[in-house]
DNA sequence: TTGTAGGCGTTATCAG
DNA sequence: CTGATAACGCCTACAA
């Protein structure tokens, strides 16, 4: 009897077949430089052993483990659900396998998660937005592991990014609601400190004021966490000023569907009463009534995309090359023209 | 100047301060025998050279890595998301971090990302549901890393879990609707195979048909996959059978809400035309129209609790105890009456 | 309180 | 094609 308390190990499998761990390990690698006959022992010996090798050791004699890590804010909601899912299936793919990380919208938690990972021997990873100290980029730099920044386009940031023009494609809505007549516009943002995304968004209406001659600094949005709940009291807090917006803004789909039900709570009719947009499209936009006007984000292609830029990255030892993808609007009734 | 292609080392931290590199393992574990004078050596050593400790390294020596890793069916939708996140938070409290993937509900991919979780050093795993190959559970029984189920309770299964009865659960939300005076009942449940939550829901509506003196077998389950757009398609085909049910029972509430679509496209009002029901209770059954009736599980609690008991395991080194949760049935308007 | 040294499981170099 | 053997970075008895 072989002691069972323990896994088996590389010399385990190699006393078995009778053959060297060297042997073994090509044989796992697939370097080719293996006879026939071997093989089939040694694979025979990983069977019955029920060999698995074992990373810790991999990574430290290698130092690959073709693992990518990523860090998103949040798991409570689908917004990041549907990129991350096609980012992991082109990382699978190509061979490498995703660790996913929530850090709850705190700078502080995900911080710790980036040098867990680092630590862990992440061959790359992937994060949300640009903001963060540069401490943390001095950090990645040292540990020479490659970052790709994803749900934000931004030339000019420290590191390279696959995602969209936040403040474009929402000044692109803002727009078109003011070219609806709306001329009171309400906002309902996440919080902005430490969310490049969130502030461009707010940054996109306010371009768009400017743009139809109004004054930006009329707008103060109301910064709240990303959920429902906050959404719908956002909408009352909104709604109670002494003047009313006739549309409220919202920095994503879940606040505007909160936002939709605060109305509805509050006896108000979308969009006869009031109008409500979302950003993200995500299916919820499309299942809350009125379904949402809302910005389309290409989520499964911004998740491709970036797995395979980061792949090169880490492949190729380059530096990444940032790509901006195109948002669209999506108009779904839950915006009425207004007249004057 | 010293090299600055490779990350410090414990050694090079060590030679810095002018100790030895146990003295600097002893200060980083906090192993206490560490005079007060080389402690602010050794930690000014640290911030220059900003070094991390390697968790390869570390976990060769030392077999632990403080991690947990989680693999979840899905992150396409929110209904892991929130037991998941009070997991996490539960986790960080007693210093552990948790890595996460997602087996996208397909069991091959689960059972690698066992193996990847395993031999990156997890020193628990926690699952969802308990239907999986029996030499999965001897790998890890063999690699000695405990398991923990959570989404289904059965004390029966092989691994000990924290969750609820999905049967007894759905058994209780389809006697209600009986006995709202039902008698056709459509149901559109997950994919069932290698889903023991989903196949257990089934049995309890047939368990409850049976109560009411009803066939069991007349309930023919339509199985699709966990979309919106599935259940969507899924009521519309229910619909169209010679005889449409009054009421349909949905695996989950994304299902339900996607019922609830389906219903709107073709014209029925709800729950006038046909009753729906969902299953989970995250927000998305809130901010549909009619909000849904439904089977609340705590999740939150369902996390909390599997964290501590994991933890237990690892650190205890004992077996799991397995706890059942309470399920509570939540009315909120999307089944009418029926007479007759 | 501090240092020395062996070992953890792989990979990779270099001889056979 | 195959086998020794030296790293890889850290922890932890065992000594001092």
């Amino acid at each position: 009897m072989a002691d069972a308390d323990t896994p088996p190990t590389l010399d385990d499998v190699a006393h078995y077949a009778g053959v060297s761990t060297a042997t073994v390990s090509r044989f796992i690698n697939k370097s080719g430089k293996v006879s026939k006959r071997t093989q089939v022992r040694v694979e025979e010996a990983i069977n019955t052993l029920g060999y698995t090798p074992n990373f810790a050791a991999r990574f430290m004699a290698a130092k690959r483990t073709f693992t990518i890590g990523a860090i998103i804010p949040t798991m409570e909601n689908a917004i990041f659900a549907r990129g991350l899912q096609a980012f992991q299936e082109a990382l699978n793919d190509h061979g490498y396998t995703l660790l996913v990380s929530s850090s709850a919208y705190k700078p502080q938690a995900e911080e710790e998660q980036i040098r867990t990972l680092v630590a862990r021997g992440a061959d790359g990873l992937l994060l949300i937005g640009h903001d963060r100290k540069p401490e943390i980029y001095d950090y990645l730099d040292r540990q020479q592991v490659p970052v790709l920044v994803a749900w934000s386009y931004d030339e000019t940031a420290r590191a390279p990014s696959v995602g969209f023009d936040n403040k474009t494609a929402m000044q692109a809505l803002a727009e078109r609601v003011l070219s609806m007549g709306h001329r009171h516009i309400g906002m309902i943002s996440g919080i902005s400190e430490g969310n490049d995304r969130a502030r461009r968004r707010i940054e996109g209406v306010r371009a768009a004021l400017q743009g139809f001659g109004l004054d930006p600094a009329t707008l103060s949005p109301l910064e709240v966490p990303y959920n429902i709940s906050d959404g719908d009291l956002a909408l009352e807090t909104l709604m109670s000023r002494p003047t009313p917006p006739s549309v409220v803004l919202c920095g994503n789909d879940v606040l505007a569907a909160g936002a939709l039900r605060g109305a509805k709570r509050l006896g108000l009719d979308v969009p006869r009463d009031v109008s409500i947009t979302g950003f993200d499209d995500i299916e919820l936009a499309q299942v809350v009534s009125p379904a949402l006007t809302t910005v389309h984000v290409p989520h499964r292609e911004m998740g491709r995309r970036a797995a395979e830029e980061l792949i090169a990255m880490v492949q190729e030892k380059r530096a990444g090359i940032s790509f901006k993808l195109e948002t669209t609007l999506v108009d779904r009734g839950s915006v009425a023209r207004r007249d004057g």
